[in-house]
DNA sequence: AAATTAAATTGACGTTGTCAACTTAAAAAC
DNA sequence: GTTTTTAAGTTGACAACGTCAATTTAATTT
């Protein structure tokens, strides 16, 4: 029990980290304001400025760290657990669509129009790509075992990214309706994916 | 040249979509405050709160038209001027990643995370409806023509829209190395989505 | 012509991000 | 061990924004 009633705060950096995520979780990224976050961890309003240059840099950090987590979860997934190389590939797309749904206002943050523009981030932009790397290396091993279509990697992944994508977006945003089961239609879009990558 | 120095400006609702529209499409979503819109058609600050109850209504209502015009532009797509139905298919695609490219921004505000739940704007709904609508069309057409698999159509619409969406998404928020050419990628995509589909 | 109503105006308030000037305590230099 | 420097935190201030309330103006209805 760190009794830190220091001026010196010592770990203020992590704290908002942490307190930044938390927000968004539970009450979206409309809820984070420089403002509010001081006040949550007993701190003036504009402590946070020392740490990050200001509110984007904070949120890029946050979303960094999300990236990271995407890009874990993805490289976690063994291709040995799988007796067919399908269920590979339906196991990377479950997670990626877990991921999205299963914490929607962390997702926005990653992808929404907040205008983080990954250029201005070096680290974003890494953690990004690596995530994505994930993505072309389960499809290059699946070409490697005839299982997908030869082609640029990369453009298969970029396809079956924007799949993922677009169908997280348009769940999340509540663009279908809602009697359809998003579980019965993310399957049949994967489905229907891999029919179209798939060799003959 | 309608000298109109009145007090009540006429048809200041018109000009206000008018004004929205082209502050959204040249400056951004971001260019678009309720004080600045004013000032530029040369009415108060709060004037334009007579004909719209907030910004997000007024945002609303130049989204509508917006989805109107997706609507028309997909449902020109005559099918009797293509040879082959798959064309027609090709067409479709186009015409929809043509038009969330041509101008991101607008797109932006059709699909972006800036909070336009639909359910508070009825006539969005509709006209987001009735663009979607359009691709069910495209696609029983197709099913009826045996170019398509049977089954749900609203499901593989959902596909197709996921896929568009996503798609314009991503190079829309510069997420795709730009060394990728996108129309390449649109047309690999477009080819890839039609083998997923298409019928044996 | 009077009354009502629709449309526009100015003033004000609270919220937000963030800068500037200042203070405090820790670290570094002597 | 004292002094100096620097990192980290504070309060005050400002401009921009959305929007409400009170008011004024002009068109419409009676």
């Amino acid at each position: 029990m760190p009794k830190k009633q220091n001026y010196h705060h010592g770990n203020l950096r992590q704290q908002l980290l942490t307190k930044a995520d938390e927000m968004i979780s539970s009450g979206g990224l409309d809820s984070l304001t420089m403002r509010e976050i001081g006040k949550q961890i007993g701190v003036s309003r504009t402590a946070p400025y020392n740490h990050f240059k200001d509110k984007s840099a904070l949120l890029s950090a946050v979303a960094t760290e999300y990236f990271l987590d995407l890009k874990n979860r993805l490289s976690a997934i063994d291709a040995t657990d799988y007796e067919d190389a399908m269920d590979y590939f339906k196991a990377m797309s479950n997670t990626y669509l877990e991921f999205a749904l299963e914490n929607p206002e962390r997702y926005q943050l990653m992808f929404g129009k907040n205008s983080l523009r990954r250029s201005d981030y070096p680290e974003l932009k890494i953690a990004a790509d690596e995530a994505f790397y994930q993505l072309i290396l389960i499809i290059e091993f699946l070409q490697r075992y005839n299982i997908l279509k030869e082609g640029n990697s990369r453009s298969y992944a970029y396809i079956a990214w924007a799949s993922f994508h677009g169908l997280s977006s348009l769940i999340i945003d509540k663009q279908i309706e809602h009697q359809v089961d998003s579980k019965i239609l993310t399957d049949f879009t994967i489905q229907t994916l891999i029919e179209g990558m798939k060799k003959d």
